[in-house]
RNA sequence: GUGAUUGUAGCUCAGUUGGUUAGAGCGUCGGAUUGUGGUUCCGAAGGUCGUGGGUUCGAGACCCAUCAUUCACCCCA
């Protein structure tokens, strides 16, 4: 057998013992506040049958979903003509029947109507789990990375949008996170804007084009909404609704003057009103929560609000997002379940609390205390000090092999473990064991109760 | 899918207009110290120079191809 060179596919990653420490420090804060606010966990399958997940993200969504192969002859089912004439998209239906899961709404939406018998709706979940893009990976963009999501399901009420932008600000806070952005808006308000325009069909091209403003500038999204079909007429009548500045009350005010003849436009603008007067009597103010009217959101299922979170401390992509889809579940065959959700980005919020130094020292939390192993004697000896040692609750490891204490005292450092035990045989015949405290160096003689107590204590 | 970037020791990187035996720091291992780590000193191991071809008396360096990496665009967490 040939030798592999050991290696990665592309945009995976290791997760060292370090890592792990800090990643579920992330995880568990997250879902501390999860929890806090109602939601309860679910898990669902890596794979899910490629039928469930086609068609739901649209077409750039469905080239970056992961395709698991069939197994056994998979190419039976497979008319010769198709290969020859390089049709991929007829073939892949038929070698690949599952794929790995794209995002955790899309199977949530599954879970749910395969589960609605049973399920208390309105139903609150969360969950947090890996999910797999077959995305050229750069900064901040991974192919396989774990998404954190809370959704409801079966409340229309806007008092879950609210809940959410408090969830967002607790969560990161407790993180650390001093300066971020909780960016918020209304798919309806941006339909009053196509419509006012008289260009309701291009909705899609509008939000993509205006989306960008922050990163290309107003001549580069005039120059792209010129190119999708709008004329300068239609720009000139948009600037004024992108380019809103002030206060969020002032920016409400100006678009309600713009959206007066559009219905729809209207009641984002009163959705925006009722789930900013919930969070004003929840909290008496969010200073981070800004109404953008050019955060537009690629998936096409949002209805309602749209959230997004930036941090400004760092140049990173958006650490989070989500919003409401009335009609996910319509899609396997539920109608008229409304649904609302957002979603933390674990390993971008890992890089930035990494690049801000932001996790607390004392998150390592592993051996306690390393008991030495001199020779078979004193092994012996050791042993039942460490089962003693473990019954009390104490994380304690001792050194497998008589090595030399010089590699003894070096794992213990190398491993950061405190305490050390020395056990040779002027502690065996006093029962008077070596204590030794890593940081100061001190050590004292003290029989196992001492022991006991004091790293108890520690 | 498009456009760039970089590939030299486990890691981070030097390597001069192409010239003999490819270096450093960190890390690892051993010793100074057979009952004491983190500091210090000494020593050692570790390389198909990403891979394949080409130019040349001679290639880590130049050319072509290929693979991988990183970054940006599209899109997205």
């Amino acid at each position: 057998m040939s030798v592999t060179k050991p290696s990665l596919p592309k945009g995976t990653r290791d997760f060292t013992p370090q890592e792990m420490v800090k990643r579920n420090y992330i995880f568990d804060t997250i879902k501390t506040v999860f929890r806090k606010y109602g939601y309860a966990e679910i898990q669902t399958p890596s794979m899910e049958n490629l039928q469930t997940l086609t068609g739901k993200y649209g077409d750039e969504g469905d080239k970056l979903i992961f395709k698991v192969l069939n197994s056994g002859s998979y190419f039976q089912k497979v008319p010769l003509h198709f290969l020859e004439y390089k049709q991929e998209n007829a073939v892949t239906p038929l070698i690949s029947e599952k794929a790995l899961r794209y995002d955790l709404t899309v199977p949530f939406a599954r879970y749910v109507v395969m589960h609605q018998n049973e399920i208390a709706f309105p139903f609150k979940r969360f969950q947090v789990q890996p999910v797999w893009r077959a995305d050229r990976p750069q900064k901040g963009r991974y192919r396989e990375f774990y998404q954190c999501d809370a959704d409801v399901v079966g409340s229309p009420s806007l008092l879950n949008e609210a809940e959410f932008v408090l969830i967002y600000q607790e969560a990161l806070s407790n993180l650390g996170l001093k300066d971020f952005t909780i960016k918020i808006n209304n798919r309806k308000i941006l339909s009053g804007i196509a419509e006012i325009i008289g260009k309701p069909e291009l909705i899609v091209d509008m939000t993509v084009a205006i989306d960008k403003l922050d990163k290309i500038g107003l001549d580069g999204v005039s120059k792209e909404l010129l190119e999708r079909g709008f004329t300068e007429t239609d720009i000139e009548k948009l600037k004024p609704v992108i380019l809103l500045q002030g206060s969020n009350t002032e920016k409400l005010t100006s678009l309600k003057t713009v959206l007066k003849s559009s219905a729809v436009g209207l009641k984002g603008i009163e959705e925006i009103e009722t789930v900013f007067n919930y969070i004003l009597n929840l909290k008496s103010q969010i200073s981070n929560l800004e109404l953008d009217i050019t955060l537009a959101r690629g998936l096409n299922y949002y209805t309602g609000c749209i959230f997004e979170v930036k941090t400004n401390e760092v140049a990173m992509g958006s650490i989070g997002g989500g919003g409401r889809y009335d009609d996910l579940t319509g899609m396997f065959g539920l109608k008229d379940l409304t649904g609302v959700g957002i979603s933390f980005g674990a390993d971008r919020i890992y890089d930035v609390l990494e690049e801000l130094n932001l996790f607390p020292a004392e998150t390592v939390q592993g051996t306690k205390v390393l008991i030495s192993n001199f020779d078979e004697k004193a092994e012996l000896y050791a042993l039942s000090v460490l089962q003693e040692l473990r019954t009390a609750g104490i994380a304690t490891e001792l050194y497998p092999t008589s090595a030399k204490l010089k590699k003894q005292m070096s794992y213990a450092d190398a491993k950061n473990i405190p305490y050390v035990i020395l056990i040779g045989d002027d502690e065996m015949s006093s029962g008077l064991l070596t204590l030794k405290n890593m940081q100061s160096g001190e050590q004292q003689k003290l029989n196992i109760v001492d022991i006991l107590e004091k790293l108890k204590a520690a």
